[in-house]
DNA sequence: TCTGGGGTCCTAGGACCC
DNA sequence: TCTGGGGTCCTAGGACCC
């Protein structure tokens, strides 16, 4: 059975989750924030057409947004990943053969819905999508994943597919690759673009029929597989159950830069936690621990940056062990005299917790541990998250994220549900 | 004053081995 | 003067994605 993918993906997603439980937000201009209120991470398209660019950061456009009375969101994390949840499970009721591909993306085999007409039931799974969570979808369908990422583009700008196009009962298909700048193309990032600019190769469909041999010197064997994408070859296939994770990081810029150690000591212990949760909640356990921190780099004045990555005797997943070894490389890597602005941990080595090699020399009482550990989490989940957390990550916490305009967790909180007044 | 966070894969080069 | 060849593994850095 040929390939046939749909590209399902959601509409301005953090903003459509703000307005879903803000009504009034519907046609007037609306932006998400990152972290600490930073960049501009989402957009309504009243927003886009009034020139507010995607990672654009906030100050500099504050006289736009006051002018024209933008409404301005800070990032909801906990509000975007149940609403994704709730899409995504919508989605697998239409194709069990379905990909995340992000928070707001997902990938579905339509290969053996032959009997159907693909943009029917396109349509079908967008208004359904609609009603059930209250997010508005594009949706992109060709025989590439590559393709159908463009075909969704085609989609989201054209009011006249009502949402979904299908480009293999495009009659022009050339006509219409010749009209998207190369740039646009899904792994095309500023760098390759420049570099096929520069070889006269500008539209997507000049890259579809680009040299290989060229292709393959310049953007590698990516690049290639590209082209043989564009081209109706299928060679990414549909990753349907999730690869195990390689690594996890957490890391944060900090509201007020950092100049002492003690906190440096309290933030980085504070990332290793978190990332520590995550591991457990994945199942796995990390063999090396990367600690990194920066300066300012937008800043002038002295910079220093580092990194440094300590291996585990025995993969681990507990807290104070890895916060240990977290603290120790704080130490070594932290220099005075710098303000830091930015600093984070990566775990590595990732292996399943329930296959760790072990080691005959481990001083380490593990099944104690794990006890530990299980109780730690089921506290926090019961309770609310950082309910129990370890003395290391300080008490003050002076360095913490702000998010001076965030909506409520509409949805996972109790305290925090919208109330219905009933007026007769 | 104020510039996000979390991922993936590929490649080149060095260390090391036989 | 002449200075192997081929393989693996690891790491850092680059490029991309949302």
């Amino acid at each position: 059975m040929p390939p046939l993918f749909a590209l399902v993906d959601c509409n301005n997603f953090y903003v459509s989750c703000e307005r879903v439980f803000q009504p009034k937000l519907y046609g007037i201009p609306v932006i998400v924030l990152s972290n600490n209120d930073g960049c501009v991470v989402a957009r309504s398209n009243e927003a886009k057409a009034l020139g507010i660019g995607m990672g654009v950061p906030e100050f500099q456009i504050r006289p736009l947004l006051r002018t024209h009375q933008v409404q301005v969101f800070s990032s909801n994390y906990t509000l975007y990943g149940d609403l994704s949840q709730r899409v995504m499970e919508t989605l697998e009721q239409f194709c069990p053969d379905l990909e995340r591909y992000s928070i707001d993306e997902a990938f579905l085999s339509l290969s053996g819905f032959t009997a159907r007409n693909h943009t029917d039931y396109g349509r079908t799974i967008r208004r359904t999508v609609q009603r059930w969570t209250g997010i508005p979808v594009s949706i992109g369908i060709a025989e590439t994943k590559t393709l159908a990422k463009l075909a969704n583009r085609i989609a989201k700008r054209n009011s006249d597919t009502r949402g979904v196009f299908d480009l293999t009962v495009c009659p022009d298909r050339d006509r219409l690759l010749s009209r998207i700048p190369v740039e646009e193309v899904w792994g095309i990032g500023p760098n390759h673009a420049r570099t096929l600019r520069d070889h006269g190769i500008t539209t997507t469909l000049h890259l579809r029929h680009a040299d290989h041999r060229w292709i393959r010197k310049h953007l590698g064997i990516v690049g290639l597989r590209l082209v043989e994408e564009l081209g109706g070859r299928s060679c990414l296939p549909l990753e349907d159950c999730p690869l195990p994770k390689q690594s996890i990081t957490c890391s944060r810029s900090f509201g007020t830069p950092i100049t002492t150690l003690v906190e440096m000591e309290e933030a980085v212990s504070a990332y290793v936690s978190r990332a520590a949760e995550k591991l457990r909640r994945e199942g796995l356990a990390a063999m090396c621990l990367t600690i990194f921190l920066t300066t300012n780099s937008f800043k002038v004045g002295p910079q220093y940056s580092n990194a440094l990555t300590g291996k585990f005797p025995v993969a681990t997943d507990s807290t104070p062990e890895l916060i240990r070894l977290t603290l120790q490389g704080i130490r070594q890597l932290y220099r005075e005299g710098y303000e830091y602005k930015k600093a984070g941990v990566l775990l590595t080595g990732l292996v399943s917790a329930s296959q760790v090699q072990t080691d005959l020399f481990d001083q380490h009482d593990r099944v104690r541990s794990k006890q530990l550990m299980v109780a730690f989490d089921q506290i926090n989940d019961r309770w609310g998250a950082g309910t129990l957390r370890y003395a290391a990550t300080g008490l003050h916490r002076v360095w913490t994220t702000q998010f001076h305009r965030r909506s409520p967790a509409y949805t996972t909180n109790w305290d925090e549900l919208p109330l219905v007044h009933a007026t007769s």
